[in-house]
DNA sequence: TTAAACTCCGTATATAGGTACGGAGTCAAT
DNA sequence: ATTGACTCCGTACCTATATACGGAGTTTAA
């Protein structure tokens, strides 16, 4: 069993973040004694990597909630698995599209030989 | 010379959304004659498109301010476009990663037997 | 035993990029 | 002349994810 500001400190995150993810439900008040201090043990630990780990993969806190709450039903993890890859792919897409857009303008702001006239600031006026 | 509202209606704008540029410094205040009414000619519209599309580029609407205060000074253009460039690169490198990751996870779904215990869950637990 | 460190709670602040509101004044069309 | 649409301004609100603050109570170590 040990405080809040040992559990914060043993996962690297700020004391503040594990009252925020109470608040948002994420995880539950644990027992306070007659201190009126939280007191974890190792499955709030282990919840909360979680959660961190969860949201490293892109998953907002919203949908790290649903996570929880489908206590392993695998088709339907499986289902919001593949809504995020959607999601991943179209994001990939887009920004390969920008970087295109982006690297034929740094292109011809190199072969620009009038440095008082800029390709790119032409474009997009 | 046009009112906000027609200004805006021509971008497909939100009024609001012009006085908040302005608020910005993005664009400066028009005059306002006796009514009291920002009156807006073609120079304004030509920024606001101008501003409009770089968003849609990916710059911040701090980025928009530096690039348009530039005038047109090619090297200091195309440096902002490379750091851009870099940054969309890394974004997708990101991205591809996490593809990748939760990929095999649910491909292990798929390859799952028992439905209430999910290689998902398990491999973020 | 006392001082430092920790925790409590509610609330405010931060980021980015807007959107919404409300009361008062103005303009345009009928 | 009136009514509806438009504009003014300042301010509050929104999302998402935290972080910071302040005053009061608690624990711990020297």
């Amino acid at each position: 069993m040990k405080t809040i500001g040992k559990l914060a400190k043993e996962l690297n995150i700020n004391v503040e973040t594990v009252r925020f993810y109470e608040r948002k439900g994420l995880i539950v008040q644990p027992l306070k004694p007659d201190s009126g201090y939280r007191m974890y043990d190792n499955t709030y630990a282990n919840q909360l990597k979680f959660i961190l780990k969860a949201k490293a993969l892109g998953f907002t806190l919203d949908e790290v909630a649903s996570l929880m709450s489908m206590s392993g039903n695998c088709a339907d993890v499986e289902s919001m698995g593949l809504q995020k890859l959607m999601l991943i792919r179209e994001k990939i897409a887009d920004l390969q599209r920008l970087e295109q857009v982006i690297q034929d303008m740094t292109n011809s702001c190199k072969a620009n030989q009038d440095p008082n006239s800029c390709p790119i600031i032409n474009s997009l006026s």
